[in-house]
RNA sequence: GUGCCUGUAGCUCAGUGGAUAGAGCGCUGGUCUCCGGAACCAGAGGUCGCGAGUUCGACUCUCGCCAGGCACGCCA
């Protein structure tokens, strides 16, 4: 491998102790800070050591940065060090960092920047997890899109990564559901006056669709059923097949959950009552006004929840600290649960009774996605749910396609709001950056195959003259590409999918440059060989980049 | 009222202690005898919401304001 950051810190290091001691200075220095400057002539890359240790030696910064470069030992990768600015260590490199990088690309090809930082650990990621009540609307797209590419990115780090879909199918939006339909069934079959809707039962017409179903399906016969059976009946069917609609509409987005898990199954295995009697053999619970709470507040809640009501009819967290205890009990090193931002002041409490259960609340983390603000020649499309005017999720990709849904649900940081302009995204230009990026992938396998064709053959064992590359376009290139193990480290670390997604773009605008200032095919053989190399390798991580995004890399289009 | 998120170029946004704050779109002007012009280059455009503080150094950290969004149920 070649580091050649870590090459750099080492040299530094030893400079660093070695003037130290002779100066009897304490070694216990904080970490040396290597970074690429943003500026050109500010060499390949730059330390700011001589600003911090400044005060300890007693000596200005750049008195200090002087004394620092004397004692820098030669290195092959080191062309030149300048001290610039108020005391900055500038290094200049010889080419050789380009030959490495380019080498580590094309023989790890797709495991090119692999961080090891799951190390095999279990970590499960929750996402979507809508009420299978209606339609995936936008919103949920969003939060599918970042559940799937922060799990890509999980698993691409070393993480043994499980997808999961909870499934809310127990409780009284189930029942509102049911009669709905059956309001409907019944409006349809000329008796409306018999099931009335139910007053905030759910309106879209996808409840009409599932009337008519029933009615082409069972005919009248369902008019004659009782009541507790018809609401059960219509219950079952309405929430079963929205459900598998839900199913296919992921499916057709490109997600696949390895497991879809059941509210009602935690009833069903008495697995809420275990759970609340867990938690009052531990303490945790009390009686108030007939209802039973749980003392979250002995956490970091603010206040006590209620676990069962007055009533007796347990709550929706009730059933949530059952699911997040299995969850646990599975043995998940990590738990991570992606939500709408409305819910985030549902995190202390889960946290609280995580940490009630024994589990280690650290070990949870939650992802709060903001709002999708849907946009069409950038004007805003008003939606309303409860009237069941909305977009859905299935409406947006069969307008823009997948592959641009995805980027664009990804582009931002996931806590800020997202404007996406349906225009924008499904044109096919230069204005549409999902495009620009595949179109970089392309014209890569493009160039390889024409030079296929033309009998030109490669083979990165035989190496190639590093010197051949010499313009700023190359060199920018391959220090992007040698920067994507710091990004996805950094993706995987801050679960931030859009640092891939700004990533992917910007390589793809080195890409464009390079190719068109520098001529490849026709060029004198070591030059055009090491530019088919370097064009090769970014390739590779162009194509690795759209796969940890699901999205496609064609070869043309 | 309390808590969380956001405030950076005309617009949409990157940038979690370093040098002259970046990108795309939009605007202005350029670039192909040639491997894919769905491309590239250049220019104009900024009191980083406001004000203090910490620091050699602050868009970044702390505090206080201002503005927008969200949440504060025995709803889910």
């Amino acid at each position: 491998m070649s580091d050649i950051k870590g090459i750099l810190n080492d040299i530094i290091q030893e400079a660093l102790t070695g003037l130290c001691r002779d100066n009897d200075i304490e070694t216990n220095f904080p970490e040396i800070i290597l970074e690429r400057p943003k500026r050109q002539g500010q060499g390949d890359w730059a330390t700011n050591v001589a600003l911090q240790m400044a005060r300890n030696f007693n000596l200005p910064p750049r008195e200090l940065a002087r004394m620092l470069v004397e004692r820098l030992p030669e290195n092959e990768h080191i062309q030149k060090v300048e001290i610039a600015g108020p005391g900055f260590i500038n290094f200049f490199l010889t080419n050789r960092w380009i030959r490495d990088i380019v080498g580590d690309i094309l023989s790890s090809n797709d495991a090119y920047g692999r961080p090891d930082l799951g190390k095999d650990r279990d970590v499960q990621v929750e996402f979507v997890s809508a009420n299978p009540t209606g339609p995936l609307h936008v919103g949920h797209g969003r939060g599918a899109a970042v559940g799937d590419i922060t799990a890509n990115i999980l698993s691409f780090a070393g993480w043994n990564v499980q997808r999961e879909y909870y499934v809310n199918d127990a409780g009284l939006q189930m029942d509102i559901l049911g009669r709905s339909t059956r309001a409907r069934y019944f409006e349809l079959a000329g008796l409306p006056e018999k099931a009335p809707f139910p007053e905030d039962g759910y309106k879209g017409d996808y409840i009409y669709d599932l009337a008519k179903e029933l009615l082409e399906e069972k005919g009248v016969s369902l008019l004659e059923m009782a009541i507790e059976d018809s609401l059960s009946y219509f219950r079952d069917y309405a929430s079963g097949h929205i459900l598998n609609s839900i199913k296919k509409d992921l499916e057709g987005f490109g997600v696949k959950f390895d497991r879809w898990f059941s509210e009602k199954s935690l009833y069903d295995n008495h697995l809420v009552m275990q759970t609340v009697n867990y938690l009052k053999d531990k303490g945790y619970v009390y009686e108030e006004e007939g209802a039973i709470w749980f003392r979250s507040t002995a956490f970091e809640d603010e206040k006590d929840r209620v676990l069962i009501r007055a009533n007796g009819v347990p709550t929706y967290f009730a059933s949530d600290v059952a699911y997040h205890k299995e969850k646990f009990d599975r043995g998940f090193d990590r738990v991570i649960d992606v939500w709408g931002a409305d819910h985030h002041g549902y995190i202390p409490r889960v946290r609280s009774a995580i940490a009630a259960l024994g589990k280690n609340p650290d070990a949870f983390s939650v992802f709060l996605i903001q709002f999708v603000n849907l946009l069409r020649g950038g004007e805003q499309i008003a939606m309303s749910t409860r009237a069941g005017e909305f977009i859905t999720l299935k409406d947006v990709l069969d307008e823009v396609g997948v592959d641009a849904t995805r980027y664009f649900f990804v582009m931002r940081r996931s806590d800020s709001h997202l404007d996406f302009d349906l225009d924008l995204a499904k044109r096919q230009s230069t204005d549409n950056p999902v495009y620009y990026i595949q179109y970089a992938h392309a014209r890569i396998c493009s160039v390889l195959k024409e030079a296929d064709t033309r009998g030109i053959t490669l083979n990165i064992e035989e190496g190639f003259d590093e010197e051949a590359l010499s313009t700023p376009e190359e060199k920018r290139m391959a220090a992007r590409m040698s920067a994507f193990p710091e990004e996805v480290e950094k993706a995987a670390l801050e679960m931030a999918p859009h640092v891939i997604a700004n990533y992917a773009l910007e390589l793809a605008g080195d890409f464009h440059s390079f190719y068109n200032s520098c001529r490849i095919l026709g060029e004198s053989d070591g030059i055009m060989k090491a530019r088919l190399f370097l064009a090769e390798a970014a390739g590779i991580l162009l194509a690795t980049n759209l796969r940890l995004l699901g999205i496609s890399a064609p070869e043309r289009m």
